[in-house]
Parts: structure tokens; C-alpha cells; sequence
DNA sequence: TGAATCATGTAACTGGTTACATGATTGT
DNA sequence: ACAATCATGTAACCAGTTACATGATTCA
């Protein structure tokens, strides 16, 4: 249900699914990636549900758009989204489930590697948060005021975001050393055997 | 298809779909929930494939059990999943969702709960790991040791939870403190009005 | 005798991805 | 003329949840 309401929160000014998808890879991407049928086929539902209408509208460039607002009912239901408690605990994260079973291999080189890509997807990822938060604060017109409701809670996630990654960071850290150890362990029993 | 992997990962030795529901909410939940009806489903289309070969076998306590073994090619799809690159990016965090529009309600005082919600949860969660760490180390009967190839890699999914978590909880403060600073500026300029 | 646990499964639904079809406009 | 971008959408499929049905065994 979560899409439906973040395509409600976003269509605070009249917006069309393009857009959306726009916004989605530009700022919510790292906590909720959507991709654009999945968004056409979202719209439609909410505005059958009556959540939404929809005008189509000549653009600038390009073909006509069809331009989706909020009804009374689509801010009602996300105020009531809003109102609800945190939900958690449906996390699912691909990497870790392979890091899981890849005792099987008996190979921690191959282990080693692995880690290292995490890692240099994390500081990439890394990199684009600080760049977000340098540019937050030099350039005061392209990013919403820090004390203003909005500016605050959008930065509230960048900011969990940073936490979460240097923390996966370290971990990186952390393991790849341990990794080494173990390996340099190994062989030298195996040395002396 | 993460879910399939994980099914031929933890049927090492052969188990049926109630036990390997146990597995998941013994030691998988964090990073990979999983419901009893899906599991069945996905055993059955296993077996479908060729992956698994299932036999019934009587209960100590209960019902028959249908217990599932790994096959030749169910060997050889998941080191197939193991060979290959990290899988990320597909993370959706419903919480941050939400407190990315939170800012429409214009009620730090919400916002503030909301976060303290987290932080509980985040605290319940830390305390379980923690626990689960200090067990590894005192009853070395009950986990793989962490120098075996098996428990080296288990234990490394723990050591990301615990340090997810605890960013996660240094947000929480951080974000905590940051909505009381704005609040009192925020009743202070207004007493000034 | 009744609740908890053991045990398997189906049906209906919700959510999301990948691949494909279509076509206009803009810039090189 | 061609590629990139703008723009909307459908179809087939894959993945997961919730609710329900069924029934045996164990333990208080």
C-alpha cells in the first residue's frame, strides 16, 4: 500500500507519472525505488478508487501529459497514512542472504571480493549523500529550508541514510580485515602441517 | 527468486517447511522475513523444477511431515546464485517513507513520537542481537564456531545488524534532539510575536 | 476438555519487474 | 538522418501477504 501513498505525498502541485518517476530517482530512490510502469498502473488505480483525477495537458516538449492532482479523499487518505504508526521489520536485503550461504563455498577469497563490492557500491553511495547535504547547505535556493516542516523531515531521511551507510561501511572495514586474518591463519597451519 | 536460493541454502540436510519457517524466525527475520504459505508455495514449485525432491515422513509429535532434500541440480543452482555480484538496491523502508511527508501535518510533536517509536523498536532489536553475540561466545555448543567456514559467515550478518542498528539508534538521538531544538525555537519566537 | 503446538496446504489478493509497443519533439 | 529525451501505457510474469481450511498430538 506504501506506493500508493507516497504517489499521494508527492502530489502535493498537480504532477504527471513522468515526473514522478523523475522524482523518485532524483531523492527517494535509496529507501524506495519505483519504476515507471509500475507507477502508470498505481495512478490509475487511485484515481479510480477516486484518490485522484487526471487532466491531460499539452508539453512543452513531447507528447500531451496526463496530469494527476489530489482529490478531498486522496488528502484525507494520507493524512491517515501520516497519523499511523512506524511500520518495520519487512526489510529484505539480497546481499546478505548470499553473504549468509557463501560459507558453502569453503572459499574466502571469493568472500573477500564480494565484501569489497559492497563496499565500493556503499561509498559511492556514500559520496552522492555528502554531495546532497554539501549542495543543502551552499545552495539555498535548489533545496527547501532545514527549519521549514518540509526541508526538515526530507532531511531527516538523507540523514539516516548517511548513518546507515557509513555504518555499512565499517562493517566493510571490519570484515575484510577479519576475512584476511582468517586466510592468513589458514594458510599458516596449512604451512606447518 | 532470492527467496528459492534461500530455501536450497538452508536444506543442507533435508527439513520440511515448518521447520525451515523456525529458521527464519530463528535467525533469517532481520534481513529476510518469510511466511509459512509462501515457503510451501515456493517448495512445491522447487520440486517442480527439480531443484528439491520431497518424501513424507512420520512425526515425533504431530502430523506427517513432508521433508524436502536438495538434488543434483538444486546443488548446482545455488552455488550458480553464490558465484554471482552483490544484489542491491531494492530496499524499501516503509518508516522513512512516511516521515518524508510527515512534514505536511506541520506537528513536530508527531514527528517526535514517531521517532521514539523507532528508536523502542530499533532498542528491542539491538538487545536481541547483542544477546545473540554474547550466547555465540559463551555457549560454544549451540553455534558454529566462527573460525568454520559456516559460522564465520553467519556470524557476519549478524555484525551487520548491530551496526545498522546502532546508526540507526544514533539517528534516532540525533533527530530527536534536532525536533526538540526546533520546537522550543519555534515557541520561543512565537512568545516573542 | 481445551489451549498450544505441530503440520500442510489453498485461494484471493496486493505489489512489483521485465519486456514490449507506440509515437512526438529536440538537438547534433 | 539519427540518437536522446519526452511521454504513456499494456501484458506476462514473479513475489509476497492475509485469510482460511483441516486435522493430529501434547500438555495443563
Amino acid at each position: 500500500m506504501s506506493l500508493d501513498h507516497i504517489l499521494l505525498g508527492l502530489l502535493k502541485e498537480p504532477l504527471s507519472g513522468y515526473d514522478l518517476k523523475a522524482i523518485f530517482d532524483r531523492s527517494l530512490r535509496y529507501f524506495w525505488p519505483a519504476e515507471l510502469s509500475q507507477i502508470y498502473r498505481v495512478l490509475k488505480r487511485l484515481e479510480g478508487r477516486g484518490l485522484l483525477k487526471s487532466k491531460m495537458r499539452p508539453s512543452d516538449k513531447g507528447p500531451d501529459r496526463r496530469v494527476y492532482a489530489l482529490t478531498r479523499a486522496g488528502q484525507r487518505s494520507l493524512r491517515e497514512w501520516l497519523a499511523g504508526d512506524p511500520q518495520f521489520g519487512d526489510e529484505r536485503f539480497t546481499y546478505l542472504a548470499q553473504l549468509y550461504f557463501m560459507g558453502e563455498r569453503r572459499d574466502l577469497a571469493k568472500t573477500l571480493r564480494f565484501v569489497e563490492q559492497i563496499r565500493d557500491s556503499l561509498r559511492r553511495r556514500l559520496d552522492s549523500f555528502r554531495k546532497i547535504e554539501r549542495e543543502w547547505r551552499t545552495d539555498a535556493e535548489a533545496y527547501p529550508g532545514l527549519e521549514t516542516d518540509e526541508g526538515f523531515h526530507a532531511h531527516l531521511t538523507l540523514r539516516m541514510g548517511l548513518h546507515r551507510t557509513e555504518a555499512g561501511l565499517k562493517w566493510c572495514d571490519e570484515t575484510i580485515r577479519r576475512a584476511k586474518a582468517l586466510m592468513a591463519k589458514r594458510s599458516k597451519s596449512e604451512r606447518q602441517h
